[in-house]
DNA sequence: GTCTATACCCGGATAGAC
DNA sequence: GTCTATCCGGGTATAGAC
């Protein structure tokens, strides 16, 4: 993701980061990213050609993480729809606004280096034996769940690790039910 | 949700809710709506005192017809949470801006007529017979559909029917079992 | 690589006349 | 209930000097 960025670029990225991090996706503008690095905004303009740019760096760095967080949870537990959805939780809620910033709008496909996508959604696909219905019924779950705590929209005394573990085993009983199942073994990758 | 709006404030509602159907929740601005009714923006702080008691109204709206097409799905199929998320998903995809402004945000709990939130929730906790967990998952799934989809975060050629059907049948399951099981009958409300 | 200056757009909100 | 005038803030982006 921080591939032919300049070091100086990489420099603005990081702080953009920080920036975001801290205040939210509203609080990234250029004019604040440029006082925090102790420049003038259209200055910029000379590492990065728009807004978008920038953004999209964020976006990829968040794909780029949140897929090691994946595969290092099928690394201790391969298999395991619920140990995926587990790292999910604990890396979305660990970076709120760089999760909505990353996933409440349309992605920049164009702009993302080649297969990172498709990188981050393997081990949910490969945790659901390759059917892709069912992972994008985990993958939709489970963003339901980030978004929905993050925005508060939850009654305050609901028990949310509940919640996803219900969730998440209901989810998984219905792919170990697939393998069993009368048709043969693994229909997509 | 138009409890004690002035006839005149219901007018002016109205067309903010046509131009954030047509247009996106960044569209709906206070020059833009008064545009549209034919006066200027600052006449309408004589009928709301602010931009977001104009959006809580539409929030509003959107509870109280979300949970009018939950209740009739759950007249025909009662007890049937794939019914419900049938009915969830046809009314959030009719009107997807509008389901982004009510939901990726705070709920404006205190502006809202009371009663209101737990009305919507309440056809999902019956169809899970009680189980708050359960009923919140089934949510979050749901959610989490539409909301992929709203963004076009899904790949081009995702039979998301397919994605809708396994997910809230897997979860339907765990409804069921949660019925037969040892723990007595309704946990819940 | 940074600056100044600036153009151009947008937004929410208030005061006070009619 | 609507208007005009206005304030104050914000944003992205460009041109051209250094």
């Amino acid at each position: 993701m921080a591939d032919r960025l300049s070091p100086r670029a990489r420099e603005i990225a990081a702080e953009a980061r920080v920036l975001l991090e801290e205040s939210g996706p509203a609080a990234l503008t250029l004019r604040a990213l440029a006082e925090r690095l102790g420049i003038k905004a259209p200055s910029l303009y000379k590492h990065f050609p728009d807004k978008k740019a920038v953004e999209t760096e964020l976006v990829a760095q968040f794909l780029a993480e949140a897929a090691e967080a994946m595969e290092a949870a099928e690394a201790r537990e391969p298999g395991s729809p619920v140990a995926l959805a587990r790292a999910y939780r604990t890396y979305a809620l660990a970076h709120p606004h760089l999760y909505c910033l990353a996933n409440e709008r349309p992605l920049p496909r164009a702009a993302l280096p080649a297969g990172l996508e498709d990188r981050a959604a393997a081990p949910v696909l490969r945790a659901c034996g390759g059917d892709g219905d069912l992972a994008r019924s985990l993958w939709a779950f489970a963003h339901g769940m980030v978004v929905l705590e993050i925005h508060g929209r939850f009654p305050p005394g609901a028990d949310l690790s509940e919640a996803w573990r219900k969730g998440a085993e209901a989810l998984a009983k219905a792919g170990e039910a697939r393998v069993k199942g009368a048709d043969g073994d693994v229909k997509g990758a």
